[in-house]
DNA sequence: CACTCTTACGGCACCCGTAAGAATC
DNA sequence: GATTCTTACGGGTGCCGTAAGAGTG
């Protein structure tokens, strides 16, 4: 008899980019994946996929399969968004998540799906944007925040929030009008995070708009690690504004303006079209209701002087 | 995990007269079925049945579900009709006739079903009409053959073939015309299947219509022991056209003429409108195609004496 | 040689059927 | 007491994961 997992490995097999990332997505085994494929085809008397070549592609019997299967399990979600009562749900959600979103809301959104789902294994992974839209694409991401849209016709979007962010830099370095200038962008490093990244590409779409030509370019995978870079001295850093707001964050690091401003960078829940899991979209939903990207981040809680010193 | 086993049990439980006839169709044992709903309720966290009657009654749960489940099951069945190879498939089929079939086509349909899939096991019950019509409403059979349509709206029928019947009787009894008359009828006994059967329905309808009236009824439920019965010159028998034609048949029973004639009996394939199963369709198929109820039935043979004695 | 998928195999968990139990009519 | 469904339990098998194998680029 064939059964749902069976139709549901084949179809994140031929979805992913590999039997292993779909394995990974299913949790089982690469092997117990492919063992369920072979069992498809046992059934129906066909190849599902041909193997001659490095990795597997779908054969004709395949093609006709995928949106079949598709079909049944979209009526099998359906079923079971009406029927079941998955508070005490089980099971593990991987999504990405950026810098930026680690430091904020991710506290408030793990602690409020694990209050809703006791039982469920969140897995987050913290990553640019540009590695968080292959993840979610090839199947390894449940779901991802990332700044700015994607490309790829198969994952869904939906708007979460706009976040300003500002250049700062150490004191000795902003000068008294704190405002970052041209002359300055050709003497002093600027530090972002990688080029992936989601608010790197906007200030580098910025710097190129206003043709501003810049010194010394540092990236780096940590906006905290960039933090200490830029209260250093070693250059001017990228960072939200709750990074920088008033009477908040770290007194070393000051915010500056420049001209034009930056654009406001737009942040959005990606994730696969064709996941139906219900499941998984309540817990979107989820997303959606603590994306808070002005919090106080975590790291860099408001500084008050431990000892106040009069006089 | 939710199976499609479980809800497939559901359904049928929920359709089925008991869990014991849902559990004979689907070929497990009855506890196996309890067990699969309990499953899907607690999965689900709510009651499907409401157990505390004599027998099991759908919950408002169950009333949402079942739509759910027949949606989720008749998408695999169109999944396996599109990509099943079942040349090879196995299983049981178990399907009623009536005994006019059972003598004449029945064997060809088993042949033609044993060599399309020779793994299936085949169960064919005779019966008359009103049993068949029961069992396949509860869903001990896949379909039936029978005579007459289904007053049932869950039953769904497809015409097979019209049968005249005759009346027939003893040489003696018949005498030289061969026509019954309205005083034969007041006179001797006739020999029909029980009431629930097509055909003795059908001649009840004709003697009510004319206004004839009837010394003696009988009833047997084996047309070859009435056969015998007429022959004995017990009283005139209702016959299928095939047992007594021309050159064919015992000689002991002489065909009758009436007026009016009897009218001809419709058959009807008869299987419940909520069974997609693809094979059973297939076997349906097969049903029609060979169903030819004017063959030499088997048990009657033409007779032609043994020894020819000449002279 | 890195990568992808298959095969072999030991172990465990699940599911099945038998049989006895509980509850209803 | 007959019927209907549940529970208890032993047994078998099907499925899973580990690990090694085969083939490709």
């Amino acid at each position: 008899m064939t059964t749902l997992k069976q139709l549901e490995a084949f179809y994140w097999a031929a979805t992913s980019a590999s039997f292993l990332i779909a394995a990974q997505r299913l949790h089982v085994s690469q092997s117990s994946l492919s063992k369920r494929i072979s069992e498809l085809e046992g059934q129906f008397g066909r190849q599902l996929f041909d193997r001659s070549g490095h990795k597997a592609t779908l054969t004709e019997a395949g093609v006709i399969l995928l949106p079949l299967a598709r079909r049944l399990l979209n009526t099998a979600d359906e079923l079971h968004t009406t029927m079941a009562d998955d508070s005490r749900a089980s099971g593990h959600c991987r999504f990405g998540v950026g810098e930026h979103t680690s430091l904020t809301w991710l506290p408030d959104f793990v602690a409020l799906a694990r209050k809703t789902y006791p039982n469920l294994i969140l897995e987050p992974s913290v990553d640019i944007g540009s590695a968080l839209e292959q993840h979610v694409d090839h199947g390894v991401f449940d779901f991802a925040v990332i700044a700015g849209l994607s490309s790829c016709s198969a994952i869904a979007t939906k708007p979460l929030a706009d976040v300003r962010f500002h250049w700062a830099g150490a004191p000795s370095l902003v000068g008294k009008q704190k405002k970052l200038t041209a002359a300055m962008l050709r003497e002093v490093a600027i530090i972002t995070m990688p080029v992936g990244a989601g608010a790197t590409r906007m200030a580098d779409l910025w710097l190129t708009e206003n043709n501003f030509e810049v010194a010394r370019r540092l990236t780096c995978n940590s906006l905290a690690a960039i933090a200490g870079l830029v209260i250093a001295g070693v250059g001017i850093g990228l960072f939200p504004e709750s990074w920088l707001r008033e009477g908040q964050g770290h007194q070393a690091l000051v915010r500056m303006t420049s001209d034009p401003p930056l654009p406001p960078l737009r942040y959005y829940l990606h994730w696969r079209r064709d996941d139906t899991r219900p499941l998984v979209a309540r817990l979107r939903g989820m997303v959606e209701q603590v994306a808070d990207f002005s919090k106080p981040n975590a790291l860099w809680p408001p500084v008050k002087p431990a000892v106040k010193v009069r006089g």
